[in-house]
This record gives structure tokens, sequence and C-alpha cells, in this order.
DNA sequence: AACTCTAATGGTATCGATAACATAAAGATT
DNA sequence: AATCTTTATGTTATCGATACCATTAGAGTT
């Protein structure tokens, strides 16, 4: 007995929307592009068709015949864990979804290997842009983002060496205002950031700090310099080595990952009066940071709007805009509250 | 004088790879789908070839011939923002990336019609597979669903309408559990959720916690159920109006997003003692319940393991398998620290 | 009336990879 | 040696939408 195989229903073709509409395919086609070069009763018939066969089209297609339209971003970011970049995330989904352009994500694990390896895999769906939060990346990845075709936006920092379009802050100059602001108030200022040789953007701001130290005509000492991986631990880690040290630290700069917060939480656990006993501040303006009975005063970086913009120059690009673009940069604020 | 237009470097074609490599296209496809199938003299011109002309396979191209290889898979969330989702997600995204699997990502915003235009937005690339965390969806969207023909993956709850392949914990059970684990200490235990008409999750969750009440022959109070948005404030306003409350409640167990945090600060800032005046327990293990001074009891549900099993059940049908896969329990676990 | 011009629509070739089929060369079997 | 297998490779048609060019109908111009 003949097994009955249940054949997947395929999908309907524009073909078949056209013979619905008594059109031709051609004409289906321009009217869900531009419908503006079709005449009304014909966008009109098209829209039915559409509706009443579920028609969705097929982009691999259309793609495929008209490259750089494939209305597919791609973004990667260096954790997709980490909820910092979640806010740029939203930014972009929102801004490009508007347009109809869906996004593909990826976290490069802060490896610059995985991060070539994960350009690679977009390039193969022939996305009609990439964003990336890094701004370091290996000379293939370079060579790839460079054959590519389509607008990049690099949003990690205000890098002096963009591939194309880039919007940011300056992690040089957000660090360097908080020290200034801490240098102020505070004698012995310390340090607490990830690993500068494992991002760029630490490495900045750590140059930012020493930059202020400089400014302010104070010696740098590295002993109030501590790099971490980020997490709570690390923070509340980094803070009790710190307060160690003879003559005693006035101030600690947390700037990096949530690492203000562990701070924050084992000044509680040890009944440490901040800022009378430590001061603290942060990076970062994590919605948390006003809830503590000390608030903290941190930085604050628009990281939806970067999201936002960053989508928005690439739209530009896909405009048709091919002149240079200059750098974006989005500024950032001291939050001024109560724990420094 | 006629102006030089710098025309787009074009791609490089799998044609031209096999031109190289002094091959057929076809030959190089095999190469590349399936070595085992080639030569080993000619899998190695292929592979030199490839990397000298830095080529970069076209998916458009492929997926088109042959459907269900497109190598994209697509994720729809609650929300791009919430942390919560990131595990998850990051147990989808790296589960994938093994098989080279690249994956698109959208928020639907907790509503049934946003998720179902990204639900249709998604299909016009047509992914190989769909990881859905809510359960609800509108009648077009189940429609779109059937008729994409790829496995689909919902995560959000052990739902009883699957549309294919589900991967979760049980709602109902985790709130019931922790509200059986809060009545044998407690005597008036109240519910702090998400609203229950926006969401199926919140509702399963309200349905435990009553459940929990009806096996321990205790009354239901609604004054003692609360329904509020996520967020800090939320967590901090829901704890001092159930304080209030006379004959006074003992407990209160929220049963969603950052609730727990912000109800446990609110408690840090009016000095009350948890959990003698007030015994507090959370759903969800948010790194930083274990970090305050009275750490949080709580639900510890394996986020990342539901994207990644979700990841390999997908992976499963995709490699062939088109028979019935019961739904996958994950389960939970309470965590039992001293808030509670 | 003959002409041009514009707006609306249709026909055909094509994007790049792959399924299906065809072929060729080497080894195994009688 | 003739035939059958097996393995490795090549040829052709095709997936579905769109660029490009051709066509038609009607309005506007002289």
């Amino acid at each position: 007995m003949p097994q009955t195989i249940r054949a997947r229903a395929p999908h309907v073709r524009m073909k078949d929307v056209a013979a619905h509409a008594k059109l031709s395919a051609m004409t289906v086609s321009r009217a869900l592009r531009s419908p503006e070069q079709v005449s009304e009763e014909t966008l009109h018939r098209v829209q039915q068709a559409v509706k009443e066969l579920a028609y969705v089209p097929n982009r691999l297609a259309g793609g495929l015949k008209a490259p750089g339209r494939s209305q597919l971003a791609a973004a990667i970011i260096p954790s997709v864990r980490d909820s910092l970049f979640a806010a740029t995330l939203q930014g972009i989904t929102e801004t490009l979804r508007v347009k109809g352009i869906n996004l593909m994500l990826g976290g490069s694990g802060y490896a610059l290997e995985d991060e070539e390896s994960l350009i690679a895999a977009f390039l193969t769906h022939r996305p009609c842009g990439l964003l990336l939060h890094n701004t370091k990346h290996s000379p293939f990845a370079r060579q790839l983002l460079r054959g590519a075709g389509v607008p990049i936006v690099e949003t990690g920092d205000l890098t002096r060496r963009p591939i194309d379009l880039v919007v940011s802050y300056s992690n040089f100059d957000a660090a360097k205002t908080m020290a200034q602001y801490l240098l102020q108030r505070y004698d012995r200022v310390a340090f607490v950031g990830q690993i500068a040789a494992q991002s760029e953007r630490a490495k900045e701001r750590q140059r930012g700090y020493r930059a202020a130290l400089k400014d302010a005509g104070r010696p740098v000492d590295n002993a109030l310099i501590i790099e971490t991986q980020g997490g709570y631990e690390n923070g509340a880690q980094s803070l009790t080595q710190l307060m160690q040290i003879k003559p005693k630290v006035d101030a600690i700069f947390f700037a990096g990952d949530v690492l203000v917060i562990g701070a924050m939480l084992e000044c509680n656990r040890r009944g440490w009066d901040v800022p009378r006993q430590i001061a603290i501040a942060g990076f970062d303006d994590w919605e948390i940071a006003r809830q503590f009975e000390t608030s903290i005063t941190t930085l604050q970086i628009p990281r939806y709007e970067i999201g936002r913009r960053a989508a928005e120059l690439l739209l530009r690009r896909l405009d048709g805009d091919q002149g240079a673009i200059p750098p974006i940069d989005v500024g950032f604020h001291i939050i001024e509250r109560r724990s420094a």
C-alpha cells in the first residue's frame, strides 16, 4: 500500500497573486514596492489578492536579484547576555522595523576571531547593513567588511579608524570627565575598570582617568588602578581591596559593567557609609543605581539613542546618500546623586 | 569628460571559485556542503580557492533553491530590552551557531498584533525555524506559522495548545510550589505579579498562587493580590501598599520581572527587617538576588538551558526528525535563602 | 489628423546556488 | 575481456522576484 506523503504546502508565489488579480507578476511586484507607479485600481486588486492568499513575499529571491535590498541588517555586540547592549539593540530594531528591515544578532564574546567568523556568517545572508559595537577588528574582518559593499556602523567608541559610519560617545572623554568631577571633591581617587587588553573601550576609559590625573597635576598610583572582569562580586572585591590601602582611598570610580552595584551592595553588607567613608561613582546609568538608599552618582550614556541614530545613519545610506558622513558624538552626562 | 563611476566590487561567486580551482560550480557546491562526497584532492583545491578569493557564499541563492536550508532562524521575545530573555537568547544563538545557523531577533512588546506582523516580516526571509517566547498568538499568526512549513518552538510556558515544539517550565507549577513553600512558613501570603490580562505567563502564575491557597484550605483574599507593570518602582510600591493592610501580611511572593529587587531596596530604605517584619520571595534567580545583605529566596528557572534545548529541538527537526516530539519540561528549583 | 509624450502594464533574462539527471573513469566480478 | 559497481565530476533546469526593455492606450500638442 503506497504511503501517503503529505507534501508541504508550497508557498504562495507572486505569480499566484498575479493570476488571482489577473495581472502580471511584474505589476504585482511594482504595486508592492512602489505603489505610486501603478493605478489605484491595480493597487487595490493586488492588495486584495495578497490578503486573500496570505501572500508572504520571498525576500531571498528579491535580495538575490536586487542586491543591497535584502531588508535584513546584522548587529554584532560583545555579549548577547549583557543587558548593557539591550537598550542600543532596542533602538536599532525599533528604528529599522519602521522601514521593514529585520535584524540578525550575534555575540562576539569579546573575541576578535569570533567577531570575524560571525561577520563572515552574516555576510552569507547578504545583509543590507552591518552594525558593530566593537571598533577593533581583525585584518581579515576589515577586508570582509570593505568588500561587503554595504554600510557599516560602529557604535562602541568614537574611534579614530572608522570603517564607514560611527555613532558613539567618547569613552575617553566620559571617563576623564567623571575622574575630574571626583578629583575636584576627593583627594585619592581610585579606578576600577575592565581589562584594558581585552577591550578598546576599557583601554580608553583608563586612559581618560589617567589624563584627568595628569591634568590635575596628581601622581598616578598604579595600586589605585584595578583591572577586573565584570560582575557584582568583582566590584565588591575590588572595593575591599582598595579599602585596605594606606593612605586611605577617598573615592572610587567604577568604570564598567555592574561593578558599582556590586560595590554598593558590599558597602551595605559591611555597613560602610557612602559617601563619607568612601565615595563611589559608576559608568552607565543602570536603572537600579537610583534605587539605593544612597543613590549612585554615575555617567549617563544615551544607549537607546546610539542604537536609534546608528540605524538612522544606515537608513540614510540605503536611501542613496553616498557622501562622507562625519562621526556622530551622542555625548554623555554626569548624573550627580548622593554616592559621590 | 566622462566621470569615472567606481562600480561596487561584485561579490565573488561560486563560479569564480570553480574557475579558480579548475572545477565545475557543482563540485564546489558539493565540496562545501558535503565534503565526504568529493575527493581529498578536490576538497583541498576548493578550500584553497575559497581562501584565496575570500569567497562568501550567497545563502539567498542557496535558500531559494533549497528551501528550509536558509541557515537562518528567527526568535521573537516579548522585549529586546529585558535582560530576562538574554540568557535564553544566548542559549539559542550559541547552540545554533555551532551548526552555522544565524538568528534574527525581534521584540513583540507583549502585543499580539506586533507579534503577528513580526512573524510575517520574518517569514519573508524564509527562516528554517522559528522560536517564540509567547504561547498566545493571533489567529492569523497561527495561520502563518502553520503555513510556514518550518519547525516552531515555543518557550514561554508548557502550553496546552502547542503549535509544534515546546521547551519550558510550568509557570503554574513554579508559582504554586513557591506559594506552598511560603504558606508552610507564613500565615498571610500576598501575591504581586504582572498583569494577567497581558500575558499568559502572568495568568498562569497567579493561577498557581490561587491553587496553592486552595490546596492549603486558605481563603483567597483579593486585597492580597496585586497586578502591576514591571520595574523596581512598582515592586517597591506594591510592597508599601501591602504593608498597610490589616491584619498584617507576613510574606509576599513577587512573581515577575525585577519586582522583588525593587521591594528589597525599599525595605533597605525604610529599614524594614526582612524576613522578620516581612518575608519576600521572588521569581527568577537574578544574579543580584544573592548579593543583598539579606539574600533573596527565589525560583531558579534554567533560562539558558531553555534556549539551548529549544535550539536543539529545532536542529533535530532540521536533521529530518518529523515525528511527534513531546513538550520538554526543564523544571525549576526553589533557591532557599534568607529573605523567606 | 498626425504627432509626441506620458502613464500603465507586460515579456524576458537574470541574480547564484542546487536538485536532478547524466556521464566518465576506475575498480570489482564473472 | 566484458559487464557491473562505485565514485567523482559535469550539465541543465530551476527556485521567485526584479532590472531592463518593449508595448499599449490615452492625453496633449501642433
